[in-house]
DNA sequence: TTTATTAGTTAAGCAGCCTAACACATAAGG
DNA sequence: CCTTATGTGTTAGGCTGCTTAACTAATAAA
């Protein structure tokens, strides 16, 4: 450690308390043999660091455990001390909110319909958090601690510092909501969130490289890789509706159209285009599509496979770049199982062998992934290492 | 440090020992107080740092710095305890090959240029990198110390271990070449060696992300994200010459056709088939018809320019998926400063910001990156944390 | 020759881990 | 019920790798 450095206004824990606590937070509750031997610790050193965590509170015992012969151990978890945060989905159709502990034990939740689907993030959206957030606050109970983080996961590319936060329109979250004084606001964009919580939680649990792209009334993808997320230097990573398109010999592409063209809106034209007058009335979206192709109707799953095709093309130019290895389709037209097989051809025909899952998580995997992100931002606070 | 562990083979040096002479790998020749400030250690840290490194001639004492007051400062070198690697661009039309110390003096270079220029990696290509290897290990001097690593660049896919090796023919370098036994073998693409070298010494340096874009007779991609080389899980990030084309409604994608339709080849053809009659004769390589265009020749100005949009396009659906910031152009119409204009342009008209620069390094980019990556390789072995 | 300044060494101490040995708690077996 | 085996937690002591403080060494300028 460095000494030279003042001692933080934290209580400045050791290395050893530090790991117990990282541990305890990501694998939840664990008696002390069960930590120190995963973390290779003495036994000395694990009382010395858990005397040292239990002072202010940072973990607490919640029992014991009995083994088959021998004594009991004794079994921790994060206390009080350790505090709490908030995670925030600030979608289209709905706000959704979930309040937990840093090992993600759930203290409150919420979900807000919107009167009607926003096109974008809005003032409307901005006023529904700000209503969730409120009374989220409201129903604080004192065991919870201090709120150390508040996560809201928006429909916007989120830049750094330093990059232009007005063309990301990542403020407008914030045009009728202002978080609470004091606590670390951690902004991100929602695919990137979904993209967190399958890594975590999901299809792609414990892949360190991997795509997520969803598929819906937008496309966007998530990329982790190197057990990193992958945001980009205007926070546009995965921003592949715009890839070029049209790219072919004599085309000329024209910025975003990828996105147009894939986008559920042009699809559904395209569907409906194409449907005789004597076979009923055209899927009034992508759903009804979807009932009438899982039924067996020929020509919606010709149309299906049309579009599997093409997102499969779309997901191969990523593979071609990238080479994740593993690519998980999510969304409201990327999680049908109707979609895959087409994707999974045209992608190991066009590219290079990757693997393609579905979400597990579904529409649950924004919120996740945000509350993931927030209490990674809070647990460095929290153990007093900020750098 | 771990203490349950066995003590290596290897002398097992303090941290700051480490990190000493991690510094003058990296940052060349510097006196004791140079280092000892940059890494934020006291003095009598830094003299047992030293003392430690020079017992197994790790470091050596090259001379003594006078400042403007006070006492001069001694200045210390890697030494001869820490060897040397070998780094050897195998090319298709040059085998190169550079020794130099882990601090990059260069101890030997040698270029053998093939006497027809090759497809593809081969037999032809593997005797030459036999027949320069076998010329550098008997020039070798016994001050040269050992030999620590051997890094190759090769032009095709490398997969990490458990990958399938025999699809991307990395082995073929070694058809008619054996390695020198107890050396660690660094194989990598040569792309992302040039990509490498630009980070370090060229175009990009001190950029933690940026996109290597290679265009000549093929195209390829080297990818620096966080500071860290992406490879892909089969080998395969960078391979943009698969990414979806032609990529547009109603047309049917092949694989490899975007490599095919970019690459000199069939760029030139369609040059040919163009040219008029009356133009005299077409230009029978890329060489000539860049220095038409450099002399103001309006149909080969044309196809530049044309040429130009269509690496921006690639370039552009490069920048939608992972958002570098920043493009580093190189190979051989890469390098030209005639394309760069149109690339920008096209670039920033289809996607987010990106800079577009043209390569510092030349054809000496994928040498120079091996041999980087063959001391990074060496350097954890020398210093005993091969974990 | 003295003085100021910078470089390097010696001495002493502390943080953070370890091992060894002992005290404590519990299940199983006479 | 008491002993034995086994695993848990604490106490004592030690080692490593750094620190600061104070000293010695070397050099330019006065």
């Amino acid at each position: 450690m460095d000494q030279r450095l003042p001692a933080a206004a934290r209580p400045a824990l050791t290395g050893s308390a530090r790991a117990v606590f990282r541990r305890l937070v990501e694998e939840g509750p664990s008696t002390r043999p069960q930590i120190g031997q995963s973390l290779g610790l003495s036994r000395p050193t694990m009382s010395a660091a858990i005397a040292e965590l239990e002072k202010p509170g940072l973990v607490e015992m919640i029992g014991a455990v009995q083994g088959p012969l021998g004594r009991s151990a004794a079994q921790y978890r994060v206390g009080q001390g350790a505090g709490h945060v908030m995670a925030v989905d600030a979608g289209s159709t709905h706000v959704s909110l979930r309040v937990s502990t840093l090992d993600r034990r759930l203290l409150d939740a919420r979900v807000y319909r919107l009167p009607v689907s926003q096109i974008s993030i809005n003032d409307q959206v901005s006023r529904a958090v700000a209503q969730q957030v409120a009374a989220a606050l409201a129903a604080t109970q004192p065991d919870w601690g201090p709120l150390r983080a508040l996560g809201i996961a928006v429909p916007t590319r989120v830049v750094g510092p330093g990059g232009d936060v007005v063309a990301s329109r990542q403020e407008v979250v914030f045009s009728a909501f202002t978080p609470p004084p004091g606590v670390d606001v951690v902004l991100e964009n929602n695919v990137n969130c979904a993209a967190v919580a399958e890594r975590h939680y999901g299809a792609a649990r414990g892949e360190a490289n991997f795509a997520y792209v969803q598929v819906g009334v937008k496309i966007g993808m998530g990329l982790m890789l190197g057990d990193q997320l992958i945001r980009g230097r205007n926070g546009a990573a995965g921003e592949i509706g715009h890839l070029s398109f049209p790219f072919a010999p004599g085309l000329q592409p024209r910025p975003g159209e990828a996105e147009q063209y894939l986008g559920t809106e042009a699809f559904l034209a395209r569907v409906r285009a194409d449907w005789p007058a004597d076979a009923g009335t055209a899927p009034a979206d992508t759903a009804e599509l979807l009932a009438l192709a899982g039924a067996g109707h020929a020509l919606a799953l010709q149309h299906v496979a049309r579009h599997a095709d093409d997102i499969g093309a779309t997901v191969a130019s990523c593979v071609s770049v990238v080479d994740p290895g593993l690519v998980v389709l999510g969304g409201g037209l990327g999680a049908s199982p109707l979609l895959l097989p087409g994707v999974r051809e045209t992608v190991n025909r066009l590219s290079y062998a990757a693997e393609i899952r579905s979400t597990l998580l579904g529409a649950d995997a924004t919120v996740l992934g945000i509350e993931r992100l927030a209490i990674e931002t809070a647990l460095p606070r929290v153990i007093g290492q900020e750098a």
